[in-house]
DNA sequence: GTACATTTGGAACGACTATTCCAAACAAAA
DNA sequence: TTTTGTTTGGAATAGTCGTTCCAAATGTAC
């Protein structure tokens, strides 16, 4: 029987990705991230493949990450509408909570590699859309209950929300002001009438 | 008398600027920058200095171009309003013509660098606060003349738009779509009463 | 304890990185 | 035409890049 794996795997990739996150693909080595990780190289190409695949497992990771955290947020309420109300508020809590300006990794990954890279580009897609998705339901589910009006279709107000979303962390990270985003939420939400 | 330069400067920074805009500015090498501005390694470190130096003068070159292209673009109307809306019009149109999907270079370059260099950290600043204004004027102006209520500040509003913005050069590079664009625009826009 | 299968550390690889250096090319002034 | 000061191309530098390789270490099954 094999020597078994003496790392924690989910560890690694916690490191890994805080390392990608803070300075970017092209700006993170591959020696950066053993020494960041503690593995040596050749256990990180064993277990992860190349510096591409393990940032692909890196992005997985953060997303699964960041969805668990989100719903566990809106997880309180039932209403719709407040759970967009509660959706806003966190991610400004979690734009101001990041101390380091990192912003966000979908983002970073993006505007870094959308353009150039196919295979992040596709996965850069199907995260817009479940996002787009997960807004529009919640805006579908608060119009059919009278929560918000209906003069704009649930998709386009859907969009809109993803997109202030995007906004704050832009916004967030080259001026991380509380005042400055809470106004951004105050007036991008007030068409939620 | 010295030689005289060869080259002309407004090219070599125009090329530069695209390939950092393409590339970003730690996937792109002096090598690349060489072979797409024709010149060699030393007449580059001669005239622009360093990499780093390099850069900054494309994002000041790049800055001072797309400002120069708005204000054409709004140029034509008196009314504050017609101009914020005109500006987003502009902007989807700019976003969708953007076919390589390169994005906003200010905008990549917050997400790359603005957390690692503090250098680049005060430029993006100092370009926020500048749109920033730039729209806050606007929508004051709109509401002195009466064009849109006084519901929200023209600063909150002006945020509001700016970041509105921001979101959409985000949207347009995952996903390059006219209607998920004007979709945006429209409800973004819908606050402007 | 021995055999086996895998992980591990570290050396080694060639390619590429940003930058420096120097001699040759060159245009204008003397 | 000679001198002068600068630009130019290309070689050279030292360092880092992602990746591969191999022998040693190590845990499990017999």
């Amino acid at each position: 029987m094999p020597k078994e794996v003496l790392f924690n795997e989910a560890m690694v990739l916690q490191k890994a990705t805080g390392l990608f996150w803070h300075k970017g693909y092209n700006g993170t080595s591959m020696d950066d991230l053993t020494k960041a990780t503690g593995l040596s190289r050749s256990s990180l190409y064993n277990s992860f493949g190349d510096k591409h695949s393990l940032f692909m497992r890196c992005l997985n990771y953060y997303l699964s990450d960041q969805e668990k955290s989100l719903m566990q947020a809106v997880g309180g309420t039932a209403s719709p509408l407040k759970k967009i109300k509660i959706a806003f508020k966190y991610m400004v809590d979690v734009i101001l909570r990041d101390e380091k300006r990192d912003g966000c990794l979908m983002i970073n990954t993006t505007t870094e590699l959308c353009n150039v890279d196919e295979e992040i580009g596709t996965l850069v897609l199907k995260n817009t859309d479940a996002m787009e998705h997960l807004f529009q339901q919640w805006v579908k589910e608060a119009q059919q209950q009278g929560e918000i009006g209906k003069t704009f279709s649930a998709q386009a107000i859907g969009k809109h929300l993803l997109n202030t979303y995007s906004g704050l962390r832009i916004s967030g990270q080259a001026k991380p002001d509380k005042k400055s985003l809470d106004d951004i939420v105050k007036v991008a939400l007030s068409v939620l009438v």
